[in-house]
Formats: C-alpha cells, sequence, structure tokens
DNA sequence: TGAAGGAGTTCAAGTAGTTGAGCATTTTCG
DNA sequence: CGAAAATGCTCAACTACTTGAACTCCTTCA
C-alpha cells in the first residue's frame, strides 16, 4: 500500500539509460532502428517496472480514444445480446464500447421526459472524446441538433432500432419489421386462421417499433379481406396486460390466433388463457416476438421471431469502425435491416 | 461535413480576447477573481463555438479518469440489473462504468480457459487509466497478483460474488448464501418437507457460487435428522439438465420438494414433471433462485429467492467510490453481504 | 584525407489544457 | 502623498507521451 502509482515512460528510459524518445519508438516496435542491446534493455525495464502504455495521452494526441459511446435503454435480456455483439466487434478491432444507460433504471415510465438525461448521459460520452456514438434512445427532436453537430465534427453515430422523421442523417440498423410480419402473417394464414387479434406493448416514443411491428402486421394481412385483425395495445405504463389479454380472450367470436409484439405480452395471454381454461394452441394459437430467454421454457412452449440482437450489435459496431476507418468515406446515411427468423413451436397450430 | 474538429480552449480564448488560462479559470468557475465583462465574453464564446470539456486532459493531469472498469460475464438478466445499480451509483458521481465482457460471449463453456483473456480484459481497462475496477471474474490465481499490483497503484478492486481462496486483498461483495439457504430450507421445513432434493448448476470455477449455494443449502439442513437431503448436480456443459431432472422426479421415494441454484434449473424440472404428469406443487413442491424475469409467469409461478441485483451494483459502486474518496483509506478489505428475499408463489405447498 | 552514407540516438515542439506564482493597475488607508 | 492591499489578468511549467528533424559517431570509398 506504498502507493507507488503507475510507472512512467520517463522512468523506463531512465532504467534503461537512454532518452524518452528511444524508450518510446522501440516500446511501440520501431526497433530496427535502434541497436538490439539497447532494445533489450528498455524492454526489459518495461517489463521489470511493469510500465503500460497510457491510451489517455494517446487519445489527446492523435484524437482518437479507442471508445465508443453506447446508450441504450435497461431492458430485457435482448439488450444483453445487442451488447455482446458489439463488444466482440470492437474488442476484436481493439475499441471498447462505454456505456450508459437512459432512464432512471428504476422506473421505465421516466423514460419518456428523459430527453434531458439523454443528452447529458451523451454529454458525458463527448466529454470523454469518444470516437463515435451507438445509441437507442428515446429521441427527443432535441438529439437531431446533436446528431448534426457530431457528423460535422466526424463523429459517426448509429441509431439502433430508430426512425428519422426528417431526413436521415445517421446511419441505421434495425429489425426488418415489414419481413417478420409477414412471416408471422404467412404462418398464421398457411395455419388457416381467419380471426386474428394483434397485442402491441405500450406504444411510447421510446418503444417507436411496437408501432411498426403492429402497423407492419396489420398491412401484411391487410390483402387478406376474408381475415379479420384486431389491435389492441397496452396502456402507457404498460400495467394493464393481464386485463387486456381477459379482453382479447373473451371477444365473441374468439380469435384463433395472437400475435404479440414481443414475448413480454404473450405472457399476458398465457396467464389470462389459463385463467379461462383455455388450451394453446387448440383454443388459441400464440405467436410472440424476440425469443426471449423463457420463451422456450413455458409450456407450451412459444412460437415466436427470433431476432438476431447479437448480429445487430455486430452490425452496428462495424457500421461506426467502416466510418472511423474512412471506407465509408462521405457515403450518405445507410440503413441496415436485419432479419429475424420465426421459430415454431407448439403454441401455434392448425385452425380446426 | 467540413470535418471542424472539436473547438480548443484556445479557440475560445482567442474569441473572447484573454488568455488561455483565463479561460480556463473562468470555465472551471473560478469566476470571482475576473471582472464580470470578462466572464460573460469567455462564457459566450464557449457556448457559441460549443467548447466541452476534455475529461481526457483533465484524466491525464489529475490521474482521475472518473471511468471504472467493470468485467462482467455475458449471463442472465440479473446482470442487467447489478449494471443497471453500478451505472446509476457512478453516474450520480460522475463516474461512467466502462464495461467489458469476459468469455466469447457466444459460448459460455469458453470460459474455463478463459484466464488469459479475463487478463486482457483488464489490461484494456488499465491501458484506459480507469480509476477503479470491479469484477466478476472466473478468478485464475494469475489475477491475484494482478490485485497486488493494481492495490498498490491505489486503484481500488471491488469483487462480486467472489470468495478468496488466498486471504482477501480486495473489497468483496455477495450475496448472504447462508442466509439465503436457511430461508429456503425453513420454508421447506415449515410445509413439512422431510424428503429434499438439491438442483446445483455447473459448478465450474467461475460459478462458485453454486457450490456455495448448495454447501449452504445442505448446511441449513443438516441439523435435522429425520431430513433427507440429497444434492445433484449438471455437467460441466451444462447440458443434462432435464435428464438430471428427471431422473431426480423418478427417485423411490421421490422427493417432496426441491431447491434449484438458479431459477434455470427450476425449468428443467417444471418440463420434467410436464413429462411425467407429475403436479407441481401438489406431487412436488419447487424452489428456485434469483426470481429472473420469467419466473413469475411460469405455470404455477415459481417460489424463489429475489436477489437484490440492482442493490449489488449500488453497493459495489459505492464500495469503490468510497475507497477513491479516501473516506475508506487504508482500511482492511470489507465484505459486504447482501440479503434476499424469500418470494412464496404458487410453487411450493404443504406436504401431505 | 576528406566527403558521403548509414546506424544509433536525442532535441524540441507538439497534444489540450491546469495551476502556482507573479505582474500591472487601481483602490484604500494612514 | 506614498505604501499596502485588492483587483484582474498572464507567464510558464507541468501532465505523459509522440514524432519529424537533426545530430553524433563510425565506416566506407574515392
Amino acid at each position: 500500500m506504498s502507493g507507488t502509482s503507475a510507472p512512467r515512460l520517463k522512468d523506463v528510459a531512465l532504467a534503461a539509460n537512454v532518452s524518452m524518445s528511444a524508450a518510446s519508438r522501440i516500446l511501440r516496435g520501431e526497433r530496427d532502428r535502434f541497436g538490439e542491446e539497447t532494445c533489450q534493455r528498455v524492454l526489459d525495464a518495461a517489463r521489470q517496472l511493469g510500465w503500460r502504455r497510457n491510451l489517455l495521452v494517446n487519445g489527446m494526441q492523435t484524437g482518437r480514444t479507442k471508445m465508443i459511446g453506447v446508450m441504450i435503454p435497461p431492458y430485457d435480456s435482448v439488450w444483453v445480446d445487442v451488447l455482446a455483439g458489439l463488444h466482440i466487434v470492437l474488442a476484436g478491432a481493439d475499441y471498447l464500447p462505454m456505456t450508459v444507460w437512459v432512464g432512471d433504471c428504476q422506473e421505465m415510465p421516466h423514460f419518456e421526459k428523459d430527453d434531458d438525461q439523454g443528452l447529458g448521459q451523451i454529454s458525458r460520452l463527448l466529454d470523454r472524446r469518444v470516437d463515435g456514438l451507438i445509441l437507442w434512445p428515446s429521441f427527443a427532436v432535441a438529439y437531431y441538433e446533436h446528431f448534426r453537430e457530431l457528423l460535422e465534427r466526424r463523429v459517426p453515430v448509429v441509431v439502433i432500432d430508430h426512425e428519422f422523421s426528417e431526413d436521415q442523417i445517421a446511419d441505421s440498423i434495425e429489425t426488418d419489421e415489414q419481413r417478420c410480419a409477414n412471416a408471422v402473417a404467412q404462418h398464421l394464414l398457411s395455419l388457416g386462421h381467419k380471426n386474428i387479434a394483434c397485442l402491441s406493448s405500450r406504444e411510447t416514443a421510446w418503444q417507436a417499433w411496437a408501432v411498426r411491428r403492429r402497423q407492419s402486421f396489420e398491412q401484411a394481412l391487410a390483402d387478406h379481406p376474408d381475415v379479420k385483425v384486431k389491435s389492441w395495445r397496452l396502456n402507457s405504463w404498460g400495467t394493464d396486460g393481464l386485463e387486456i389479454a381477459e379482453e382479447i380472450l373473451t371477444q365473441e367470436p374468439r380469435p384463433t390466433a395472437l400475435f404479440c409484439v414481443t414475448d413480454h405480452e404473450a405472457l399476458y395471454i398465457y396467464e389470462a388463457a389459463a385463467k379461462f381454461g383455455l388450451r394453446i394452441p387448440e383454443d388459441v394459437s400464440v405467436v410472440g416476438f424476440a425469443d426471449l430467454d423463457f420463451a422456450a421454457s413455458l409450456r407450451p412452449p412459444l412460437t415466436t421471431m427470433r431476432q438476431r440482437p447479437k448480429d445487430i450489435g455486430r452490425r452496428a459496431a462495424q457500421l461506426i469502425l467502416d466510418r472511423l476507418d474512412g471506407d465509408f468515406g462521405d457515403h450518405p446515411p445507410t440503413t441496415i435491416r436485419v432479419g429475424a427468423d420465426l421459430i415454431v413451436r407448439g403454441s401455434t397450430s392448425q385452425h380446426s
């Protein structure tokens, strides 16, 4: 506990009896310019003192900190996978993500008024001079101006699951809602269902994907005049899931199939069905979305769209790295839409 | 897209027609030393240019980067909460966590041989000069030496859910396994169960808590000679959950109650029970651990110990901050044990 | 013998600020 | 009226390194 702080290059140079510049050069690999014996001396001294390069200094000098800011909501297991994907690619390129959370992390409802907090978090990241930014924010318009400023300063921005209300100013990556909705619709149609319900989530600003998912689903069935679709959604606090599930299951006539915009909502249906003694899938087929960690373990196991969150993370990271490498130069903003896979399990069956 | 990089203090000073030192002092709040008009000029210039303080420089000069390294495994929803807890406290003190993951994030089995990778990740954090380190690692002995070096350099280390094999050299925070095991045991005893099984997880080095949890449970029942306890555990790849669950449920006589060291294992029991037509809790009571996001939604809802991951995160962060503030000075390493709450739901009942 | 060339190493000026000490003015007070 | 004190601001050194340019030897060759 003597309080010896981290060794400096100066110490190494002194120990090896060379100038700082020599030490610096040798430790950075510019070895052929120096005598073999000198190199050995410096390397040994560095090892013995436990010297480590200081990326802060590097960051200051080159303007590259090798850190990517990441802003996400504290949400379900999907986000863990997105982060994992990001991390793999970034770490592979010797970058590190700096993750901040929006929302007070305690109370989801607070999200709505967190525009300022979100900007505050971005500031924290920028103060640390991150090289790029990956965001899944509750996008107030205030953000856009920030984006522009960042892009002007050549700090690339990638947004996940966000639809730009004005013209697209940053790269974007999202689940291909249309293709997913089609897949679900196709599945249910092929099973002969004609009376279908859709249970959406809280459709708040920070859950804009819920809206898109529901609408895509409605649209996918719009061409089939013989199929009836009715949508429902949770209240803005997300507290009435069970009630709505019960309401859906007591409709006359009762829908024979149900699409839930996430597996979370499917849970309510399972619960309500159990309460009414309805059997899944015999009485009602249920399709979820996301394939959250519990989906396969439900009784019956839930048919659901498995997103590719790791893939989303990986590609978001790659998008940023490409921009940073300049491979991407000044290309206009791209949108990448990532597919998802329909995992058919026991919760859907032929309509008898 | 003009490529104007971030404005420097020099620019602000120039615009306000003062020296850099004046600008620096005014922007850092040392305002009373300067004329009101000068302050205004500097503040205006800074705002107009969009100047932001550069924490890299601050970090270099003061040796404090206001970043805390966090190393965690890519695991279940519990970790999201731990991170959230960490984040709340750290952000509140103007710190930011830098999170890295151990393991290749794809294949959990890889963990075992990741000692090197873990050290590599720590290096990444140290290269960025984090002020402190919070770890849930797969602790090879190699780490210990690293710790010592860090502590010597006054970089505080806090470990989560780790039992030191040598003497405790860093602060530690963990779930109070003994109290939890007692609570579960007490619950099952009070329901009249006398033949109890315990299903542990993969008991690998990086899941040392599983061992402690199982042992604590066995111990909690050791004083009751009329109660029979038998333990089982998954193989080291964690692939035989269902088989073992089936094995347990076909014992003669069949245990009337089952404690699973996490809710994940409870899922196997549910599945096996469904297969054999056994009813929960009438034929067998089941207790889980962790209260993962799906626990309440199972049929029947799972009785489980709800950990306080957010609390663990919060306290780990506070521990680090205390050390950094010197409030903690050179106190010897502490261990904080965090309790958990028994959530009694429908999966346990009186033994008839 | 002197110039050219190369190997090995160092100088000094950056990077973006911070900060203790000090220097002009102006004001206050004896 | 002159000295001390207060006000307002700047100098220069420091943080930990990097890097283009230059400098010192020593060898080689004309």
